[in-house]
Order: structure tokens, then sequence, then C-alpha cells
DNA sequence: AATGAATGAGACTTCATTCAT
DNA sequence: TATGAATGAAGTCTCATTCAT
């Protein structure tokens, strides 16, 4: 991939997810990945491509990092194996993990963007179709399950976050938000 | 009260929902009201004031909304009402709920208003707080179960939306949803 | 005299004079006057206004403050006299007297109220006149001669103020002054 | 140096002299300088700042012009150079001028210009201070010799202007101004 | 006469985008 | 391809003035 493109997505997560997307010009994320002000708009033809290739940018590295590189045989422990990822991601990332959350709602987001980011997700909806089809969980809209996934998992971030966790207290309080997940949600 | 705070403020929250605050120019707030560009500084001297008093009085209209008029007398079916009244507010004030998600978290709000919103919510952390000392639910942190709370009502709330439930529909969704969650987390 | 124009008046040249008349509202005023917004504009019909009757008010106190009641014989008394009583007033009303300086050279005064305020010191011009043509002093154009004693008595007061002079040196200080000036103007 | 940056600071200075630097829009000075509105912003990042240089560069363009090229050998030929060529400034450039006494006493000025503005004349001042010390003149605080000297080279350039004095009338009013300055001063 | 809410023109300033070098 | 000065539309906010009460 190109360098420069690259320096300045990096630029634009990092004050994107400081001072929200909506208040950091341009000019400061060229600064800011030591470019000038020009070159910004020969990589991205506009601020808002720029802001959805950032969006993309994020869903891609979320789904790299969390989809295991090898399924294993039952549905709940590929299942919790996501869902340690996940919360394992958004407390490293919390730059990544801030703007997410930011652009997700912010009607800044073209709704191209948020098709293409969607697409980047397909394999993993289609580990919880199976798992749906097979009957291990309750039978749920697909898309409802995954919201509650997401919204269960970003609770647990936002409590990870707040409490620093760290090591094995972090292991011990993801064990236990996916208990109360599982618990409810298994057949 | 005054009619035409009201009136601005009602203006804004329909079209900060809209179109974002960020993209929603107080000339057009004002124009929506129908007053003068300057008559909304009379009322907010700032347009950062103007989007905290609106974060502020959506989170006083949800909180009036889903707060029982009189507590019944077991935990659950307190819990419950709340479940229900939250997401029965989400479906029905769309311009609010979606207002809501996009400014949380936006980094357009003040340090104060994120205070004064959370102020507005003691009443309802109190009864969580009292079913969690009654061990009628399995001892989590409690700003983690608000978190968690929240997290599966806005999913339930997104997903009701999404397929425009109504009515018994709408009930049994809710009515499912609740039970997935009580099944993971009461003791 | 009314008393609501007078608490605007003095209102108005407290604040023109620590803030500059540019940048003093009329509404500030109102306020610091204890008078309502729209009563100022019933005794000042503009702002315009305002500022030309501030300019006239103060040019009326001086003028009543350094004229004396009755002249002496001499020129040179007289002279002195007033001289004196100049550097006196700058001293004693350092708001009157700022404000006089900012507004000489502002571009705010209207050409009526400067015409207006010169017809306050024509009673003075006259006593410089008489001396003049007396030929107790060096025959020069009567108006370069107001202008080099105000010249002179304004840089006696600049550092009067700077060193915070107070009676006797104060006095010593006038006297120094007058005699350079004079010294050099006497036949 | 910069020729759009010296286009602005004319404009600039020809627009405040005329109508008041209060009431000058910056949109009228880019406009009078021939660049977009923006572009002011570019080389002042306020107005403010732009009011502060267009002071400095008066003041610079002031000393440069009164400061004799190679000093005499006496004290009172050094001084009465200064004293010429001030006044020649002042009749020369009218707008320089008016726009120097406009800003003096206006409350415009941050303290960092007037600060950088006397360092400007510090050169000036040890002229002074040299013929003081070698006692060519009576005794007085250097700062209110410097007033002094202002103060009456004022009350001559007003007058002169006044009567729009040139060349051998123009001269013979400055050599009778210090004459007067002198007797008055010399020991 | 007094009030003060309402007005809207206009001020300063920002910033996405262009384009000549 | 990279640059960064220049642009000007558009945003937030101020404030002199009006007018119904």
């Amino acid at each position: 991939m190109n360098k420069k493109r690259a320096q300045i997505l990096n630029a634009a997560i990092e004050l994107f997810s400081l001072n929200g997307a909506w208040n950091t010009p341009t000019a400061k994320i060229a600064k800011h990945a030591g470019v000038a002000n020009g070159t910004l708009f020969n990589y991205f033809s506009s601020k808002q491509i720029l802001v959805d290739e950032v969006y993309i940018e994020i869903k891609k590295d979320l789904a790299e990092f969390i989809v295991p590189a090898s399924l294993g045989k039952s549905f709940e422990s590929n299942l919790r194996l996501l869902w340690h990822n996940y919360i394992i991601w958004g407390v490293r990332k919390p730059l990544h993990y801030n703007l997410l959350l930011q652009l997700r709602n912010s009607e800044m987001l073209s709704e191209e963007a948020k098709v293409k980011a969607d697409e980047i997700f397909q394999g993993i909806m289609g580990i919880l179709e199976k798992g749906m089809s097979d009957k291990k969980i309750v039978p749920l809209p697909i898309k409802y399950l995954s919201e509650l996934i997401m919204a269960q998992t970003d609770a647990a971030i936002n409590f990870a976050k707040l409490h620093q966790m760290e090591k094995e207290k972090l292991e011990e309080h993801i064990k236990r938000s996916f208990s109360v997940f599982w618990h409810g949600a298994k057949t």
C-alpha cells in the first residue's frame, strides 16, 4: 500500500478520535501526517471520502483482529473467541474503538460506506447464522443477535476501560460478561 | 416555561437528529423555530450551550417517560417496566432517540452537560442498586449493569425500528428481549 | 437636569474610558447605569449621539473646572492658572481625561459635536487672544498657541500620572512645566 | 518581503486612517488590497493582530524617516534634525500620521504591540539621554522630555496641515516651533 | 416614561478545495 | 507527485435599534 496514504489515515484516526471528526480540519490532519495540505486531496478527493475510508479502515482492522485463524469445533467456543477478541481490540485500541462508536451514529457516513463496511463482516455473520441454524442458540433474528452481541461487548469494553483493567482481571471480566450473555441466549 | 425557548429546542432536536448536530447551522434552527437569527442567542448563548441543553432536555424527557409512577413490589417487575418503557420511548420518539445516540459519542458535549445529564438518572440508578443489594441479580458493578441494560435495550430498539414493529408484535419483542437479559442476569 | 440621563452619561464615560467607545455596547452602558436597554435610546436617539454628548459633557466639565472665577491682572498669572487647573483636572479625573484623548482622534465624533465642543472653549480662547494682542507673548497664530499649550500640558499630565504625583510634588511638576513653556513663549 | 502582506498593510493603513480602525471591516480591507477575504487571515491571524502590526509598521516607517543617517556634532543640531524630520513626516504622510494619533489612545492596541513599538524608538531615546547627561538641556526626566517634544511637534504638525503649509513656509514654521522649544529647554 | 424581548444586518473567522509551480 | 498560497462560501455570534406592553 501507499505510505503517505497510510500516514494520512492514521493521522485522521487519531485526531478524529480525540476531537471529533466534525471539528478536525483537513489542514490539521495533513500537518499531523507530515504532508502538505493539498497532498491529502490527492489521496482522498474530499473530506467525506476520507471519513468513509477511515471508517472502513477501522472496520477492516477490527475484522482482521477478531476472526480466529481457524474455527474450532463447537459454536460456543467460536463465539467465545469472537467475544473475547472484540473486547481485547476495544481495550487495546482505544482511539479506533472510540472513533468507531463516534462515527456509527454521527450522520457523517455515506450510505455506500455503511454498506461496504457491512460486507467486511459477512464472514463473521456467517458463523452466527450457522450456530443459529444448528439450534445452538435461542431462535432470534440474526440481525438482532448480532446487535445484541455488539451491545453487550460494548458495555464490557466501556467498563473495562473505566477500571483500566488488564491481563487476568480483564480476562476474568470478559469471561463473566460472556457467561451472562451465554446464559441468556443458549438453548 | 418559555415558549420561544421550547420552539428553539424542538427545532434543534429535529434538525440535529436528521442532519447531525455538527452540520446544522444555527441559522437553520432559528428559521425552523420561526424566530430571528439573534433570538436563538438570547436563549442559548452559544451553539455549544444549545447542544448541551438539547442533550439534557432529551435525557429529562426520557427519564420522565420511563420512571414508573409507583414502584411495584418485586424488583423484576420494576426492572421489566423500565425495560419496557425505554424501548417504547425509543420507538415512539425516533428523533429523540437517534439524537441521544448521536450525541453520546460525538465529542460535542461539554463535561458539565454529561454530569448534569447523569444526575437526572440517579433515581433510576437507585432502583438498580436496591435490586443488587437485595441479591435479586448476579453481583455485577452497578455501572456495568446499567451499561448492559442500556446496551441490550438499544439493540432491541434498533431491531424494532428496523422491522417497524408495533403493538402486539412490539410487545412480544420487548418481552423476549427482557427474557434473554433476565435469564442471564437473575440469580 | 434629568437624573437618568446623567446616570447614562456617567456610565458611558466610565465604560468608554476603560474599554474604548468602539467596543462598549449600548446594552452594557444601560446595565451599568441601572436602566433598561431601551431607556438609553429615549435619552440618546443613537449611539453616535451618545458619543457626541459624552464628548461635549467632558469638555463642559473641563471648561468649568479650569476657568478661573475671576481673572487676575496679569496675563501670565491667568495663563499659569489655566495651565495649573488643566493639569489638576487631568490627574484628578483620569477617566474623563483618558476618554478626551481617545475621542479626539478617533473618527468617532460627528463634525457638529466638534464644533459645539469648540464653542465651549471660546471664552478661554479669548483670554489667549488678549494676551497675544497685548504682546505678552511671542507672536504666534492663536490656534497654534492653544495647540501648543494643550500639547505641553498633556505631556505634563501623562508624566504626573505615570509617577502618581500628588500634592507638593505635583505642584512642583506643574510649576516646572509651565516654566519651560513660559521661557520659550514669553516676549 | 511579501507582496500580498504589504498590500494588505497598506490598504489597512489607508482605510483605518480615513474611517477609523474600529469601523473598518476586514472584508473591506481585503477588497481594497485586491485579495480574497480569507487571504487576509493567512497573513494576520486576527483583526487585533492586524491592528497591532499596522501600528508597528507605522512606527518603523517613522523611525526610519526621522533618524539622521549620520549624527552631527552638536546636540542641538541633532535634535533640530529629529524635530524637523518628524514634522515633515507628519505632513507628508497624513494618513500614517493621523492613524498614529488615532491608535495611540484608542484602547485598540495590545500591550505587546506597545512594547514592541517602544523598542523601535530606543535608538532615538538614546540621543536624548546623551544630550541630557551632557547637560545641554534643563534636567528633566527623559520620559517627560520625549513626551514634551512629541507634544510640541504634534501641535506643529496639526497647525501646518491646517494651513496647508509647504516648502519655505513650512520650513519657517518648523524653525519657529523648534525655537520656542529650545528657548524653554536649553540650559 | 420605562421596559426588555425580538430583530437582522453585518462583523470576524474558518476551512474544504483548487491550482500554479 | 507534492506542495501550500489563495480562495470565498458559509458559520457563529454581536449589537444598535425598535416596539408592544
